[in-house]
DNA sequence: CTACTCTGTTCCATATGCGGAACGTTCCGT
DNA sequence: ACGGAACGTTCCGCATATGGAACAGAGTAG
């Protein structure tokens, strides 16, 4: 955390092997030189604004991904998400996240704490969502919300991959 | 909004100013040159990391104030909004916004063009949505998507500020 | 009017991020 | 075993971001 670059090159390497891209494919696509990307994820460079927006774009997250100091919970080969946004309330803990779930994969999540609301945006691709005993259909635009303490997945069809944002709430304190 | 430096700069400045600090004393607290900030502000550079984050500690703001990629508006009494996603796809383009709308503050929206939908979650927060002519609550949880190819409005409470997510789909090419 | 301090900009030497071209490895098809 | 192509790293010339100093202008105290 020492070095704001540091962490934004580890982020970079997490996230395009999540893709997985090779350092020299990203490279090529994103514009910028093999060197680089190399020396900025191994954390050896703080890298210039316009390098870390010529990565982002390719990478498909926003840049807001790369340099936040917020977590990125890295994908296992079937999801990754990126936390955007987190807000601390008086009596609840509001956390955004953008969530991508690979085509024909399922996320599975475990029950969450007592209380914990989770609700759904989908920005594209299709699946289906199983949640308090129910299967809902999941298509661009579609929203859903439910109690999150329970055990739910996501599932991505095979067509594409399924982007949504994703809302949790969680009650009690920060 | 070509140069994402540009538009950091211009935020730096905005929030500098806002906080009656002058570029010299900014610099001063930030530990960087006077150069540096004056250039940067300006737009005639892009910044490394180091540099805005040695700026944003001063400034009190999140690094990712800074860096969010569309415009942010700052100062505007009644609202600001940071755009955190941006996702073009084959048929539509479709854009995440975190909202945020001051106390007692209405904030009118023009219509956008034909086909466009738009999608609210509210983070936190109490106030009212105007939106194909009737009158929604809005709290903490509440989910809503209309037709936005009409004029619609959001207004906020007394209580405090209203925070939502909102998600905006627009057909046709980017 | 002078002297001082503050403002923000411009000039400059230095440090360093940048991309292209090397490099050593590993893997795959022949 | 042998190309050939891909991988990621290191080297190097060039471009540029950096901070210190010099600068002009505005405001204030003497």
């Amino acid at each position: 955390m020492s070095s704001p670059g540091a962490t934004a090159g580890a982020r970079v390497r997490a996230i395009r092997e999540s893709r997985g891209l090779s350092l020299s494919a990203l490279a090529a696509i994103a514009g910028i030189g093999k060197a680089t990307l190399s020396e900025l994820e191994s954390g050896r460079r703080n890298p210039t604004l316009d390098t870390l927006y010529a990565i982002a774009g390719p990478l498909g997250v926003p840049l807001v991904a790369l340099v936040a100091e917020s977590d990125l919970v890295v994908g296992d080969a079937a999801l990754d998400s990126v936390r955007l946004h987190v807000q601390h309330d008086a009596d609840s803990t509001t956390e955004v996240y953008l969530v991508r779930v690979r085509p024909g994969a399922t996320r599975r999540s475990p029950a969450h704490a007592p209380g914990v609301r989770e609700q759904l945006v989908v920005l594209s691709g299709e699946g289906t969502l199983e949640a308090e005993g129910a299967s809902v259909p999941l298509a661009p635009g579609v929203h859903h919300a439910w109690a999150a303490d329970q055990p739910h997945a996501y599932s991505a069809s095979d067509a594409g991959v399924l982007v949504a944002v994703d809302v949790i709430v969680t009650p009690g304190i920060s």
